[in-house]
DNA sequence: ATTAAAATTAGATAATCATCGAAGTTTAGA
DNA sequence: TCTAAACTTCGATGATTATCTAATTTTAAT
């Protein structure tokens, strides 16, 4: 799998190192919670809970079920579990190589629309997602785009499909679902194997 | 041993969630590092450093050696080994109880005279160490008070000492030397056991 | 005693960020 | 189409803190 380097490290220590969010990681353990729920508990507002939760989701540390105008979020033990296995070597972190830093002219080769352009520009940074976006029409824009990361035509397991968006951002059940739900990619009926549809090989 | 509650925990992330505090964790890894050395090679300015030190080594991070104007820092490993195994119960831990919350009598509690008092409350904070003093008068105040963590006509290895005053302040070596040097306690020569000396058993 | 080196402390500034109230968005249902 | 609930976003505020310069302390050496 990929290495971790010190930037990427801090992100995920400064999301934890916080009173409210270590509390909420906390409440989020083993079972779903809304924001509303949470800022009960804390006895904090509702804007102030989302704040946190989108911190804490941005680095991929919960998952996300929706569910009607309600958003269940709870712990993503597969991302923390890296996490802590990453703390062991807290000491020996290599140095971001210049090759990987801050580069976002790949959004610029693309033969899209500007609209479109702008629109992955929000969410992107060194193709990564920075953050799942809400509006329906972003988020179709940010599927088409993970799309190009499947070769036409090659079928893939669910645990192949979740290892390759799981480069781009934590909570890739979500993503996974997307590329679903805006028909770029398809599935067996009842389970099984992924493939893109045809009519979205090309990436647009 | 003891338990890990979440305030804790928070404290040591927080230490280590700083790009600067990361790097410095990195360059004192199996080596002494100075000030001056670490603020030459992060290009920051001595007073910087020193404040980014002063936190690492607060929470125990750091092991200290002196000698003459210069202060070599090092990882404090055994610290650092017990930070990355609490990591690991980040989900789970427990609140700090209302018992074991701010609580300071104990020191007025003490048949002391109010001049050290004062010196035992600048550096203490709920029967813990906050910072090692570094005026000479100030750290035999501070060991006249560990002293009174042994009894009296008891030998202790140097692990038990070590664990003993571990739960004070993570740099416990530089605690069992002070508490050598001037003089509350005793060691066979050449090493061996540790006991308190007769005339400071009773704590004055 | 003076001086020099290393480190810390004091005080100031600027940036970051947790929190809030108000306003906007999305979804479900009447 | 209107309303209500859940959530997010916006804009503002206050607290924290990383960093700096200047001043102080500590130790060693001349």
């Amino acid at each position: 799998m990929d290495i971790m380097h010190r930037g990427e490290l801090l992100e995920l220590l400064k999301a934890v190192a916080d009173e409210t969010r270590l509390k909420m990681v906390g409440l989020m353990h083993q079972q779903e919670r809304t924001v509303t729920e949470m800022a009960g508990l804390l006895e904090l507002t509702e804007p102030t809970i989302s704040h946190h939760v989108s911190k804490l989701h941005n680095v991929g540390f919960l998952r996300l079920r929706m569910a009607g105008t309600q958003r269940f979020y709870q712990l993503n033990e597969i991302r923390l579990a890296k996490f802590k296995a990453y703390i062991n070597t807290i000491e020996a972190l290599p140095e971001e190589s210049a090759a990987e830093k801050s580069d976002d002219s790949w959004i610029n080769a693309l033969n899209w629309g500007d609209d479109d352009k702008k629109i992955l520009r929000i969410y992107t940074r060194n193709g990564k997602l920075l953050k799942l976006p809400l509006k329906d029409k972003h988020m179709v824009v940010v599927s088409r785009w993970l799309a190009m990361l499947f070769q036409p035509s090659i079928r893939y397991s669910e645990k192949e499909v979740n290892a390759i968006l799981t480069q781009i951002h934590g909570d890739y059940a979500t993503l996974r679902r997307s590329l679903v739900e805006y028909g770029f990619m398809r599935r067996e009926r009842g389970g099984g194997d992924y493939w893109l549809t045809p009519e979205n090989e090309s990436g647009k």
